[in-house]
DNA sequence: CTGTTAGCGCTTTCAG
DNA sequence: CTGAAAGCGCTAACAG
């Protein structure tokens, strides 16, 4: 049968409240009891029943993953964190549950309230978009649930964030100094932190280089691959084309190769193309896509370690920053 | 305060089993207690407690859906499954699980075991490959956890499957039927039943035409874009290229008319290529590749379903079949 | 058809 | 530093 705290005691000649010492890291056990407790427990390969903790101790050991399914809906980005934060959960012993939440629905909040008395979570990692939408964090305060997020645009809170805007100056200065003057820019969705802070890197840089905003040269797009051609066709049939494109993430850097291929231009001797996220597919097209590494995974780790810092008592938790790196590949080149 | 089920019963004026009773659709309770329970219940608001449910019933309302993470990490594939899993479970109050479990790695089943024990999952969804790895089957039978397979290779065993290999014939006629006879086939990664299905059916309809099969004709890769890459550029190396391509997935076959490309070779004029799966890129490409739907979020809610129907003693549950349909777009046509 | 009693496996509270 | 008693919110087993 199954062994229960309570053999554990018995086998370790300690009262039941020992073992539970012993096995949530209380004080008040000398270092002798412990020992002894915990090689009772690994001799009985004692696992704790989830559920009676959670009901004695009024908290779940569930974490909430909450995620936008609206827009994008099969990127790997998510995919990616996702892991990154079940490997945090797992290290814990917590347990992740993923929830889709549709920002622009009316019922988000009543969802978010289900979500909460249904399954009580003890915390949330909000990924991109709704790191930021206010009635929503509105929400979780009220209901003292607490959460870190992914690249959040505000600076208070929690969580893990990468320096995009200086990443995408970054990019621009690299493609100005391949002598590059005519640069476009593909936009992301208009209402993610992603896509401002890579338009105002892009912004920056053309500044500092003393180059007007040509309009015509800054196209909205929507992070798909679909809307990058559909940009790309656009920036193409321009009177005076632009000798690179910078693309707010790869799937629309990749969307511009295609259509480059269609117009017969080639990459990189006749338009240097660069994107943004180091997807795997940059690697893999040819001539592979010149980027910025965004580490996803480490991100959505880093995310939900903070949480837990805070669930376990270990101070208030952080807003930590990742280094980015430019991935200099071969769809960058001097200008003719 | 928090609504208990006690809270309920009071208020309607019944006993906490009789609550309880309603609560799980049970029998035995008149047609007029249990509306006036029920009311009650939504005049409260009343959210039953997960943890207490589960401690006392000997249930988790958890179902765990396992993949392998070792290949093709970042496919859609997964993450469309894991979709249709979650509604699967959302309409009926289970929560679901994610856990990625690496096939080869020799601590396999001791991970398993570990999941069992530490989250006890009322039953399992299995994803390819390891839908059909016998020491795994065989743990979760020892182990009495309920499990049902999306695209299982064995016809024993409940959940959902689509009959690939006439799928994988037809696309093949349809080349076939645009006068193609130098048809090239893309397999993917060796053990998977996918692969195996698409192959036998590019076979069978080469064979049923009457064309023996050129070894050199048929290629080995492993569901990526990359591999498709390489896989091309060796079709395109022979002296005697293939007029069409059958790509195993559409991410090679994205690769294929990457590599297409770089050959100057124009699809569909000079080159015919189609793919499997229908994803999201398949409709974006230019020209729109011509492939089988695959409905992997369907499949996943219907292989949860099958599950979950086990699980609340609704049957035994079955091995759905759900039809395939071929997507002719426009990167097949007529042979010059 | 309905209710009573006991208890799931753990943690809390409080006393030593 | 350690332990005894009580109980988290629900359901099982039985009794009516």
């Amino acid at each position: 049968m199954r062994v229960r705290l309570e053999d554990v005691a018995r086998a370790a000649s300690v009262s039941p409240k020992t073992v539970s010492r012993v096995l949530n890291d209380e004080a008040n056990v000398s270092d002798e009891t412990r020992k002894r407790v915990l090689a009772a427990m690994e001799a009985m390969d004692y696992r704790p029943h989830p559920s009676a903790r959670s009901l004695a101790g009024n908290r779940s050991f569930v974490v909430a993953m909450l995620y936008d399914n609206n827009d994008n809906p099969a990127s790997t980005y998510l995919a990616e964190i996702q892991d990154g934060v079940l490997e945090a959960c797992d290290a814990h012993r917590y347990s992740m549950m993923v929830r889709p939440l549709r920002m622009r629905s009316d019922d988000f909040i009543r969802r978010l309230d289900a979500l909460i008395s249904d399954h009580h979570p003890d915390g949330v990692v909000l990924t991109p978009p709704i790191t930021d939408y206010a009635p929503l964090l509105k929400r979780l305060r009220e209901r003292n649930v607490p959460y870190a997020s992914v690249s959040p645009q505000g600076d208070d809170g929690i969580g893990v964030r990468m320096d995009e805007q200086a990443a995408a100056r970054a990019m621009v200065e690299h493609l100005l100094a391949l002598g590059h003057r005519r640069i476009a820019h593909l936009i992301g969705i208009a209402d993610h932190g992603a896509s401002r802070w890579r338009l105002a890197g892009y912004r920056e840089a053309m500044a500092a280089a003393g180059l007007p905003e040509d309009p015509a040269l800054v196209v909205q797009g929507a992070f798909t691959f679909g809307s990058g051609v559909a940009a790309a066709r656009e920036l193409f049939a321009l009177k005076s084309r632009p000798t690179a494109v910078f693309a707010a993430n790869d799937d629309m850097a990749t969307g511009v190769m295609w259509a480059a291929g269609e117009y017969g231009l080639k990459v990189p001797h006749d338009l240097s193309v660069c994107g943004f996220d180091d997807t795997p597919l940059a690697r893999q097209l040819w001539p592979a896509l010149t980027t910025v590494q965004q580490p996803s995974r480490e991100m959505g780790r880093l995310a939900a370690l903070q949480l837990l810092n805070v669930l376990r008592g270990r101070g208030p938790g952080q807003l930590v920053q990742v280094p980015f790196s430019l991935q200099v590949r071969d769809s960058t080149a001097r200008v003719p």
